[in-house]
DNA sequence: GTCTATATTTGGATAGAC
DNA sequence: GTCTATCCAAATATAGAC
């Protein structure tokens, strides 16, 4: 009967000791947000955030437990009929990235995964598979389809899987800082599209 | 006609405060590195750091001074001449970028970058300026020159610019979280290489 | 579930003897 | 220049009353 119950048991709290926390680590890393400032933030006492987490490093658990989202995670299945639409792909695929750079919540994880990169070498470890690794091979496929039907040279397609991913990955950084301080980012609205462009050219037949 | 003379003067305990700290600041960061770790590393007690350095911050100071050198530093003069150079030049400049991927000295500096980025609103301007928005430069002027000789086609070299070092910048993050983790890096000795083939194949003429 | 109080550790920095 | 001793602040975490 409580306001918790309207959105199915969630504790209200926990929630928010959820919510804050993200907000704090992806700004000022793991150690720079303490259970004090976090506590403060959440407008309860440090000692009341162990009735809902055993400790920091369980926050930052529940926290990161979903940094790895991908463009076209769930239509990994398509991939076949994907490729096949060429341009229209490295198009989709890029708004996707697009749409996870300018994204409230994704902005916050990107930090946090490039706060703690050097930190924590679980999130490493995820940041080669997950992030790097699992995109090439998702991109790889799609090329390599695509230089079977004669829609783009034939290549490795590791390689330029790597040369159209990595511009992907700067333009996102780039714009993660620019946004940590407020900055416009008017500059680099078109660059996603400039970057299709440059690429498709250098590889379509 | 103490060993310190031998290098002209150089206090030993400071360089060596100066050593380690550099060390530790680009494993553990600003926070991590404390004063404690870094006095136990040279051998002398905590209060021994300050007859050298007034705070921790001074000391962050002094290891981050040379943090931002770039390739074509002291090259700058013959840009009209090297540009010329065409596919030369793109490969010179990359193989200094090569070059400062795998220098320790380098590569410590990199990583004490990337850990402090969101850190340091300074070092995050700097990275705009002195990383990217220099190389930038120096790259369009080349690639326009290469452009009124013909070598090139005409694009926006702001664009293609941007094109060449945002790869060269994953390349260099990807070999300095693996060496980081001292992982072989094998699998991206030639990559620099293959990046350069791409890039020229997609704007030659 | 939240509070007060407290234990414990770590970290930056200073005072003063040698 | 280095040491011992010490101070102070911040941080994680626990105990026990309400």
């Amino acid at each position: 009967m409580t306001e918790n119950t309207t959105l199915g048991r969630k504790n209200g709290t926990k929630q928010k000791i959820l919510k804050v926390s993200t907000t704090l680590f992806s700004e000022l890393g793991y150690r720079g947000a303490s259970i004090r400032k976090i506590a403060k933030e959440v407008g309860i006492r440090e000692s009341a955030i162990y009735n809902h987490y055993a400790s920091k490093e369980e926050i930052f658990l529940d926290v990161a437990k979903d940094i790895f989202s991908s463009p076209f995670s769930s239509k990994d299945l398509n991939i076949q009929e994907e490729a096949l639409k060429g341009k229209g792909f490295v198009q989709n695929f890029t708004m996707q990235y697009k749409l996870l750079a300018f994204d409230k919540s994704s902005e916050k994880m990107f930090r946090l995964l490039m706060i703690e990169l050097f930190a924590n070498k679980e999130l490493r470890e995820q940041f080669m598979s997950e992030f790097h690794a699992k995109n090439i091979k998702v991109l790889s496929e799609a090329f390599f389809i695509m230089m079977q039907n004669s829609i783009i040279k034939s290549q490795d397609p590791m390689m330029i899987s790597y040369e159209f991913l990595s511009t992907l990955f700067y333009i996102r950084l780039q714009i993660t800082l620019m946004r940590f301080d407020n900055d416009s980012t008017t500059a680099l609205s078109t660059i996603f599209e400039k970057h299709v462009e440059f690429f498709w050219d250098s590889i379509k037949i």
